[in-house]
DNA sequence: GGTTCGGGGCAATGAAATTGCGAATTGCGC
DNA sequence: GCGCAATTCGCAATTTCATTGCCCCGAACC
């Protein structure tokens, strides 16, 4: 017995389309694959339930909401310790401005992605916000100043 | 006249659910932001048509798809003139490893992500696609071994 | 060769998206 | 404060879509 762990071809085309597509109608999505609207909605069920489809996201313009500024930040810790780590953590999870968090190798723990209105906003993110927690030893900004390419926006 | 520039509370509602579930469904969606369901839909219409919803997407599991190995990589280039540039990001447009490729001001000028099934796929990314760019001068690694926040996935 | 299991298509049912229209609200000039 | 105009809302009708039960087909296995 072979229990859904398969992801054969017609499942990475059903994934490809709701990739670039996520709100396409089961009408449209079935035939797209070549196969009928429930043996598309029954794969894309299974898919959900497998977790290999997490969820799905309106992709939103940053510039129309108000978002000119967004830089990654790489942040070093000064202790390294398991303690040290979940209080940076809890700390960036509750930043609405950080989208990003990920734990890094090299000579830095952290880079984060920060999106802010402004300058003067991300000066308070950086100051207030990241310059506040006593385990924080270093922080350097990156600024972006374009993303040519950006599969996941 | 106003031209459909302010978003107001409401469609700040509308976005911040539609960010989060960009499958809700227009009934729920007018539920929840306290709307009927054709005011809603209208609005969600118009903020697609403004491009602020770009668009929708499935967040798919890295892990359930083979993905087993996820970089940031800074790219420094020889020559900062426009040639070299274009020539850069022309090739990691190519690359189907590279999921973004953001420009940057510091010590080097882009910043990759990179996501691969394993360390020897990364190995012939790293080699053979961006060693082999004569304008590329460094490239450093940062292997991602956890993500705490990501709210863009 | 028969049987069982996984997956596919068809068709019916119920639910949701979508649109026209009249009512209500908001903004603005007077 | 008042009225006009431009939006925006909610209701209801219509169309479209998601969903499910049922049967069929083909492959693997006895």
């Amino acid at each position: 017995m072979q229990c859904m762990s398969v992801i054969d071809e017609k499942d990475q085309q059903i994934l490809r389309e709701l990739a670039r597509d996520g709100r396409i109608s089961n009408l449209d999505l079935a035939e797209r694959v070549a196969l009928s609207p429930s043996a598309t909605l029954r794969r894309v069920q299974a898919l959900e339930k497998a977790g290999v489809i997490r969820g799905y996201r309106a992709v939103l313009d940053p510039a129309k909401l108000g978002i000119g500024f967004v830089a990654y930040v790489t942040v070093g810790l000064a202790q390294h310790t398991k303690a040290a780590q979940e209080a940076f953590e809890a700390a960036v999870s509750r930043a609405e401005a950080v989208r990003e968090c990920h734990n890094i190798t090299g000579t830095v723990e952290y880079l984060l992605r920060v999106e802010v209105p402004d300058l003067t906003t991300y000066k308070r993110v950086h100051t207030d916000i990241l310059g506040a927690l006593p385990q924080v030893a270093t922080i350097t900004t990156y600024v972006v100043m374009g993303s040519p390419k950006d599969t996941r926006a």
